[in-house]
Order: structure tokens, then C-alpha cells, then sequence
DNA sequence: GGTTCGATGTATCGGTCCGATACATCGGCG
DNA sequence: CGCCGATGTATCGGACCGATACATCGAACC
């Protein structure tokens, strides 16, 4: 999950570790905390020897100037290459069980730009049947065996429960808007946000910060 | 966090572990999936030997019969000790961070009936805060960032904020209830439901399923 | 002018927990 | 009578976290 998350956000900018775990954050805040150093390291690392990102700054004209004289400097600069797009590409079009649960969920809806409408609608029938299931378990908690909890575990399940209705609610529009082929916000169709139709690398990058 | 709730569970009555995740899932269901068993088993193990759980049906009268003629049958009950209890005791009355995300806080909230009213009101100002903070993260992102962001991650931001504002919510009438020494449900205080004030352990078990 | 302090930045280690898998038993149903 | 789903115990590799260490830099403060 971590490494799709991270090749999707490497389409954004080029970035070094500590940008990505604020980027990253900051998108999928809503869904999962912070991600942690202790994994996204060493993830930078597989992904960097599985060829899917390289460190930048090594455009072919300015390199190996000042071999070690000023000691290296911190930052280490990641950046996807064409065969971390494919991957990306991949995996964020296909869909496990593990894409439907709150992290998987949130890292593909996150990156829902980069997708096309057939994928969106079947990520989102899919966590919609998901939250369903769960749902359904609460209900049944609290129908059939209440009597034998407290109240303190009965307000749990209500609360619970109350998030699940909410969440398919919430669900339930997308999807509407989904197939009506509108932008989540229920406005009018936007003419920028729609998925990538070209193929090659040519990204719209249109970050302003730093 | 499964050793505390393990402890919990095995407070309501001995129970081996297959019945131990069911129990565990559908007290814990409103805040995290099913637990593993591939951590549940481990854990057994663990707190076994730490001597807060022993294998029931040795009871010190009909033991040994029969040692091997009918192999052994397949269920393992355990039952938590006098030092359980204690471990127990003292891990359910202190918080750490892991004490307010998701699975911690559902864990203790899921076991007030068993705390007194000073940590239950502790536990739930701590979540509060744990979520007013990610509340206003998130608010954050929606005010300063809200151009660098595509309308999905944004629609994303809104859902996770407006959960976050639910869940401050009723947090708010919990800490409310508690103050006025009220049961969660918010109506009259009810009298079998408090706090354990016993100290030994003569536990009232009142499971009538299976 | 020095110094302290928080933000930035990379990195590792131990531990917790999950997902997949294996395997064995038992009761019911065709 | 055999098959199948629920029950039941168990392990293994891997993903991810939390704590920790350490180093740099700019700003604020004395």
C-alpha cells in the first residue's frame, strides 16, 4: 500500500523522504495517520532497487562536480521513472480485498484523478459492499445479542454503527455522481480533473508551494 | 493492545481462542476489523507464560485421566489468573499515546464498565483532544492547500472532517454524561452497571449464549 | 555574538499485527 | 457414505509502527 502510495505521489514532483511523508499526509490524512519513517525508508529503498524511482539530480550535464570536498548534503531527491508509472498504472487500476479496507480505500480514492471512471466505480461499489458487511455485523450485534453487553460496549456499536450508515450515504452519492459523470463535489462536470487520457510522461504539474 | 483486551475478554468467562476472537470481534467490531490469528495465537503463548492466563479444565480433582488412549482433543480454554487480573488492572487505569487512535482507545472504551470514573473521563478528554487535533489538520489542508488539491482528495478532506466533527461530538455528551455520573445512553443512571467496586474475584457472568 | 531550540532531514531496530496457509475434527445434508 | 462448511489450533513471512539516534539550518532570544 505504502509503495503505491508513494509512486503516486512521485507523479506529482520529485520529492525526498520527509516531503513525501507531509505530502502523503496531508492527502491521505482523512483515512490513515502518518506514515511512518520506519517503513517509508525503507520502502524508498525496494522501490529505488526495483528500478520503479531514482534519485534525481543526476541529470546527465551537471554531475560528479566537487566529488566530496564540501561533505555530501542531506536531501536525497526520488523521482518516478517510466517503469514506476507502469507499475503504478497497474496496480492502481486492479483491486484486491485489501483495496477496500480504510487505508487501501483511501490511498486509491486519493489517487482517484489518475484512474478512469470504470475503475472509480468498481473501487467504490467495492468499499460501498464493504462498509455494508460491516454495517450489517453491527446491526446484528445490536439486535440480537444487547442484553449481554454493557452500555459502554452498546454505545460503541451505535457509534459504529451511525459512522458505517453514514459512510455508505456518503458513498452512495459519489457513485450517483460517478455515473452521471460529474465531479465529486456535485457541480458541474469539470474540464481539467478528468482522468489521464495521454499515455506518455508528460505531466501537468501544477504544484505552487516551495 | 491485544494483550489488554485478551485480559478483558477473559474476564467475562473462560473461553479458548477461536471464541475469543468472536468475542473480541464483535465487542471491538465498531473500531477495528477482526484480530488475526496470527497474532491472537502468538499472544496466548505470551501471556501464558507470563502466568496471566492458565489452560482451564485443570482442576486439581479430575486431572490425568485417561492420558492418551482417546487423543487429545482439539479446544484449549483459558482463564485468566489473580496476576492477569492485576496486569489488567493496571494497564486499563494508565494511557499512553496508543491509548487514543483508533484501536487503542476502542480497546479501553470497549472496558469502561470495568474503570473507574476518573480514567473513563481521563481516556475520553485524551481521544477528544487526539481528534480535535485532526480535526483542525484537516482543516488546515481545506483552507491553505485547497488549489494544490484535485476535487477527489478534496471531497476526501471534507468526509474525514466531517467524521472527525461526529466523533468530537459525541465525545462531547460522553464526557457530559460521565461529569453527571449518568450512563452513556443518556438516560437515568442505572444501578447494575458501574464500575467494578469489588476487588476479588467473584465475577457476576451473565453469558447465556451456546 | 553566542546559544538554544524547533523544523528539517536520513536512517535503523525491535516489536506488533496481519494475511495466507495448512491441517484436523465434527455435524448435517444429499 | 462422502462431502462440505463451521469450528478449531497453529505457523510463517511480510508490512508497518514507535522509539531512537544523529546531523543541519535558520530564527529567536539573551
Amino acid at each position: 500500500m505504502l509503495e503505491l502510495a508513494i509512486l503516486g505521489i512521485l507523479q506529482e514532483s520529485p520529492m525526498h523522504g520527509y516531503e513525501i511523508r507531509k505530502e502523503l499526509t496531508a492527502k491521505l490524512g482523512a483515512f490513515r495517520a502518518a506514515i511512518s519513517y520506519g517503513s517509508l525508508y525503507p520502502t524508498l529503498r525496494r522501490l529505488q532497487a526495483a528500478g520503479w524511482i531514482t534519485e534525481a539530480g543526476e541529470t546527465p550535464s551537471a554531475a560528479d562536480e566537487v566529488p566530496a570536498l564540501t561533505s555530501r548534503r542531506g536531501r536525497i531527491v526520488y523521482e518516478i521513472t517510466a517503469e514506476g508509472k507502469e507499475r503504478f498504472a497497474e496496480r492502481i487500476a486492479q483491486s484486491g480485498p485489501e483495496t477496500y479496507d480504510d487505508t487501501g480505500f483511501g490511498v486509491h480514492f486519493a489517487f482517484f484523478s489518475r484512474t478512469d471512471q470504470a475503475t472509480r466505480l468498481r473501487i467504490l461499489e467495492g468499499r460501498r459492499r464493504r462498509v455494508e458487511e460491516r454495517r450489517e455485523g453491527l446491526r446484528d450485534v445490536l439486535a440480537r445479542a444487547a442484553e449481554r453487553l454493557d452500555a459502554y460496549t452498546l454505545e460503541l456499536q451505535r457509534h459504529g454503527l451511525d459512522a458505517c450508515e453514514r459512510e455508505v450515504r456518503w458513498l452512495e452519492e459519489l457513485i450517483a455522481n460517478e455515473r452521471s459523470g460529474r465531479a465529486p463535489d456535485g457541480g458541474t462536470p469539470q474540464q481539467e480533473n478528468g482522468p489521464h487520457t495521454g499515455e506518455t510522461g508528460d505531466e501537468v504539474v501544477n504544484r505552487k508551494k516551495e
